[in-house]
Parts: structure tokens; C-alpha cells; sequence
DNA sequence: CATGAATGAGGCTTCATTCAT
DNA sequence: GATGAATGAAGCCTCATTCAT
């Protein structure tokens, strides 16, 4: 009981003024607690921003999880993966923000997130392709490429304007998500040679 | 000179240690100054923390702008920009950092950041558009879901790995973006209905 | 019941990390009870510690009563009350520490425990001085030098090195001793053998 | 000179409350000092209290060595470094209370000091017994009990009475030991007067 | 008797900032 | 301009003690 009023507490405190500006005074204050009492559950500031990571990384995996579980095509699963995400995000604005906060205070575990995040996604991406029903790409490329793409659009739209983003937004995300992993074998992807006046360099310098 | 030598060490430290933890005692250190010398030249810590977050969020603008202002075709840019992008942050993995913690220290300062990158990207899809390089999609969506795409890229493999990634995540990369946006006309980018068990529920809500 | 377990507790955290890094929640851990029980059975910290000490004073004089109870001969019994500290401290290195560390936590009972010690003492000098077993000398004098030269002993070899002195060490101090108390310059220094009931367990054991 | 307040006030404060009871509140205050001065010259309220131990425990050494140095009989040496002590305890008695408690704070500085102490005093020891001046027994045994032996006379008379012990304590405890170490049933016990060139001011002045 | 959650005062330590030189 | 000693507010955390159950 105390130690959940103590988790949310914390969590709208973190979100509010950040890990490093929040004090155990501020949290323990909202909580209705002695300061004291809240070292009989965390062992200090850090271990419960960490637990609330941990609490909202499972959380949101595990919306995305159920959401995308009964999908059958690829195609689906990203859109309705997308809104899942960007409704998760307008729900849980304080656990988001303390989740990129992560990055400065434990690296280790901002990054345990996202890989971990990959891990499903890379998963999700590599059936379909063999289902052919998305094209042969790098997964985790893929896989990283489209969570930077919908994180971004999480931060832009549900944490900055506070609501979903504009119906055409989402579509135009969708669809700049599904045109660029459908298996198309018309579409062209490479522009003519004659308006392409620049090389990668990467592809001429790593083969 | 002096005020040179103090945002070297402060680019380096808050690097390292983050801003929260960074002292100005460790910044005046390693630029080899007096403590009190720091206050000639800034008005607080956080005035040299936005200061360095304006300066490489110039440095990234200046150097898009300038690898992608020669390019003819929107595809190239893409490509171009994204291979920029990812040299950046291997080169400023300082400032790179430092410009994502910005956001638990200023988040008008981050915001802006992000809005002056979207606009430039909005003015070059929008040119684009015009030309018929690219379709007709909302470019402030895409300009949020590539520069989240890529911004997770040069998280993954420059920031975690600490180098350029692998050629084929590139092109992975790539492909997969410039197939998002390509205005190919027979590429059909819904599945057929038969396979879409699920609605979006933010055409059928919004609408 | 609890009551000796929290003593036996107390004792052991006593030592291991001393009186004031000694913390409540440590002893009733270990003596298994919950927090509270402690204060049903001691008003405070301060006076579980006194209890110690109180009883170790009382064990370490009633050891050494007893060891030099029945000796004849000063000069016996001062071997054997050497000997007998020596083997207590062994034994209680716990109680000991707690005994040391008393002058910072309490120094009226710390005196006190010396003061009782020397009572003692100076009872059986003056009484072997009236027999013409040792010199005239200041019996106050003497008991405070030869506490001091026992319990550097007792730190020294005991407690520094967990064992027993080796037997010359043990045999130089006695020898130190009876030399140093003996009446006269050409009063023997050991006694005849037929006075001698006891042997000194160190010189039949060690060697 | 803020560093000297600061040593100065210590002394003070640790005599006076103990280590632990200190505080570097109190500290400050009478060092006439704010608390976070305190750090820019100690790392921790360990470091004050170890530099005001090692400074006790090298005055303690040199005042011995001085007083002790031009004596040529241990005989003398050993009732003129006693007297030294004495006055030393008398003189720093605030800097006695914390070199004895520093066996609670720092065990291992503790040990150190009687080490050092004892190594000078064996040196002292063995040179006498090669010359002839007192008995073979085990300098090591010795050096520790005669420390200990003038080690609680310290307490008992100047740190408990405050004031040096009377005269037949002295010769008391002096005699004791000179008998105690002397060089055999025939030996002199004190040499004659023509090798004793200093007289113990402890008679002189006292009676 | 026993529990153990809760308390809250108090300690150590850090650090951004100032100011006399 | 430069220095660096000094400041003091503020934060984290510990722990002896209480009390309702």
C-alpha cells in the first residue's frame, strides 16, 4: 500500500521535475509519508526510478504484445502497433518521460529497453518475412528504424500537443511504414541513374 | 580563448557525466581556470549547457544542410542526410549526448531543436512533393518518423556500438525509407481486405 | 529467554562493528525478534551496552578470583592471573572490544570497571606485601602498571594475533613481573618449588 | 590557517564528544568556519580525525625520542621516557582521548601507532640487553607491557586526576620496572650515581 | 508478550555561486 | 581579466524510538 502511494508518487514526481531535480523530500510529501519510510522500500532514489522503468517497459511491451498478438498480417501489426503505442504514450506521459530520462541516470537500463524492445520487434519483422509478407530487409535495422520512427511521432504529437496526432498524420505514418516494407515487386526503389549524382559512401566503402 | 577552452571541457564533461552531475568545479578543472573565472563568461551552468546544445544544433543543421544541398533527387537527400547523420553523431558522440539530455534540462530548448530540424526537413519534402519525387503524405509526420528513425539509428549503432553501422543496415535503412516515400504508382500498399481482420480505429474514430 | 539472545545478539554487533555503527535493526536481526521486542527488554542502546560491559566486568573479575583464589604465592598468582586474562580475552575477544570501547560510550562505567579491578588488585598486593611475599611498594602504583602491562599483552598477542603469546612471551612478562615486585635484591624471585602448586599451562603446553 | 582552526577545533570537539558523537556542525561552528569549508581541506570527518592521530602519534614518538635520546643507562631512559609521557598525557590530553579512541574508528591506524611505538622502544631494548644494562628477555614482550604498564598510568593519574600522579606512584612504578628488567640477583638496580645525569624532576619538583 | 511499519530529527556531504584580492 | 577560498542551502540517507495491532 505505502509503497505503491510511494510508486506514484514518485512517478508524477520524476515526470514533473526530473530524476536529478526531484528529492525524496517532494516524494515522500505527495505520498502522505514520513521521509524516513521511504527507505523501509527503495533503497534510495535510484532503485525506484529504476523499478518504475521497469514497470513501464513491461507495461508497454506487453500492450504492444496483446494488441499485435491476434494480427495476422504484418501490415496490420505496425499500424495497429503504432496507435497502440501512441495511445500508451497519452496515457502514461509521466512513465515516458521518465523512460527517456533513463538514458542520463542508468544507461545501462535505457538501453536494456530498447533492446529488449527490438528483441519482439526483430522477432514480429523476421516471421514476416518468411511469410513474405514484408520484404527481405536487415530486422534490426527495421526494427529500429520504425521505434525511432513512432517514438518520435510519440514525443511530437501525445507529449508535446498533449493529444493523438491528426488522422492523417497517422496515415501518413502507416503509410510511409507500410510502403517501405511491402513486398511490392513493381515498386521502384532506386531513382534512374542519371539523378543520382552521389554514391553512398558507405556501400562503396564497406564492400 | 578562455570561453573556448570552457565549453570544450564543459562539452566533455556533461558528455560524461551528464549535466546534473557535471560540476562547474570539474569544467573549470579541465579547462585549467579558476572556478570563478567560469562566471565571467557564463551566467550559470545551465547558460553553457544551452549554449553548447544551440551550437551542435547549428553544427547538425549546417552540416545537412550543406551535404544535401547540392542533391537533386529527395532519394539521394535521404540516403545523403541519414550517411550525415550517422558521421555526426560518431564525431560529436559528445554533443550528441548532450543534445538528448537537453530535454530534462530545458525542454523549450529541446523542443525547439527539433522543430527547427523538422522545419528544414518539411521545406525539403515539400519541394519535393512538388516535383512528384516523392508522394503526397503529411511532411511534418514524416519528417517526425525519419528523423526518429534515424535519430534511433545513430543511437544504436554509432552511440552503443561506436561506429558506423554495418552496410546493410544501411541500406536496409535506406531502402526502407525511400520505398515509404517513393511515388511509385502501382505499388500497392494495402493488403487485400480479406487479410485485415482489424480497423484502425483512428480512421473510424477521428472521421 | 529473548532477553539473552538480544544480549548474545548485541554482543557479537558490539564487536563486529562497534557501539555507534552498532545499529537496533542489526542485533534484533540476529537475535531474530522484530525491532520493537528490543525495548520491551532495554530502555535504550546505551543500555544493553552498559549490560555488557557490567557482566563482562563481573566475569573477568570472577574469573580471575577464582583462578587466584587459592594460590599461596603472590608470585603464583600473579602468573596465573596473567595466564587467566590471557585466556579470557581469547575467549571473549567480543567483550573485550565492547570493554575498550566502553571510555567513548559511557567513561564513568568504563572507570568504574578499572577502579573495581584495581580494588581487587591492591587488596592482594597489600596483603602479600604484609606476608613479605613482595616489596613495598605503591599498591595503587603497582595494580595500574600491571593491568596496563596484562592488557597491552591481552591486545598484543590475543586480540591482534587470535592466539595465546608464545610461551617466552609469556614467561619475559611474568619474569618482568616477579623481578619487578620482588623484595629486595636478594629476595628470591620464583619461590621454592614445594610452594609452587601450579604450573604454568603455557610452558607445559607450548613446548 | 583555516586548516589549522579547523585541525585545533577538531581536537576539541573529538576529546570532548568522541569521533562519533562529533559533528562537523560543531566542528565548523568553533573553527568559526561555514560547514562546506570543512571539505575543501578533508575529505571526510575520518581524514580530520586520522591527520590529528598520526600528528598525536609522531609528537608522541618525538617527544620520547628527544627526551630519551642522550640518556646513556636504559635505566634512566626508561624513568625519564615514563615522566615524558606523563607530561604529554598532561599536556595533550585531548589528543590522548583521541588516539584511544581511534581503535573503535580506525583499527587498523590504531595498530599501526603502537607498532611504531613498539619498534623504538624494542630498538631501545635490545641495545640495552647487547651493552649489558638489563636482563635477556623477549624485547618485544617487554616493550608491550611496559607501554601498557605506563599506558594506564596515563589514565589513571593524569587523564582521570588531571594532574601528574604523586611522587611514590612514580618511583613505584619506576622501581617496579627497573627491578623488573635489571640485569640479575646481583645486578645493580639503580646505577651509580655518577652514571645518572639526570635527576627525576618528579622528586625534585614534587617534594 | 511480540510485532514491524512508521517516524522525523539529525548527520554528512556536495556544489553553484560570490567576492575580496 | 583572473583567482580560489569561502559560503550556505539543500539533498540523501540512517537509525533510535514509538505505537497501533
Amino acid at each position: 500500500m505505502t509503497r505503491t502511494r510511494l510508486m506514484e508518487a514518485a512517478e508524477e514526481v520524476f515526470a514533473e521535475q526530473g530524476f536529478f531535480r526531484a528529492s525524496i523530500a517532494e516524494i515522500t510529501r505527495r505520498a502522505g509519508v514520513a521521509q524516513g519510510t521511504f527507505y523501509l522500500y527503495f533503497k534510495a532514489k535510484e532503485e525506484i526510478f529504476r523499478e518504475l522503468v521497469l514497470q513501464m517497459s513491461h507495461d508497454l511491451r506487453r500492450a504492444l504484445q496483446e494488441a499485435t498478438a491476434p494480427v495476422v498480417h504484418r501490415c496490420d501489426a505496425e499500424r495497429i502497433g503504432f496507435e497502440t503505442f501512441l495511445r500508451f504514450v497519452l496515457q502514461h506521459r509521466n512513465l515516458y518521460t521518465v523512460l527517456r530520462e533513463c538514458e542520463s541516470v542508468d544507461p545501462v537500463l535505457h538501453r536494456w529497453h530498447y533492446e529488449r524492445l527490438a528483441e519482439g520487434y526483430v522477432r514480429g519483422l523476421r516471421m514476416a518475412m518468411v511469410r513474405g509478407q514484408i520484404r527481405e530487409l536487415n530486422p534490426e535495422a527495421v526494427s529500429y528504424a520504425l521505434m525511432g520512427a513512432f517514438h518520435m511521432a510519440g514525443m511530437r504529437w501525445p507529449h508535446w500537443d498533449g493529444g493523438l496526432p491528426p488522422p492523417e498524420v497517422v496515415d501518413s505514418i502507416v503509410s510511409l511504414v507500410l510502403y517501405g516494407i511491402h513486398p511490392g515487386p513493381t515498386g521502384r526503389i532506386d531513382p534512374p541513374a542519371d539523378e543520382r549524382p552521389l554514391q553512398s559512401e558507405f556501400r562503396t566503402r564497406g564492400d
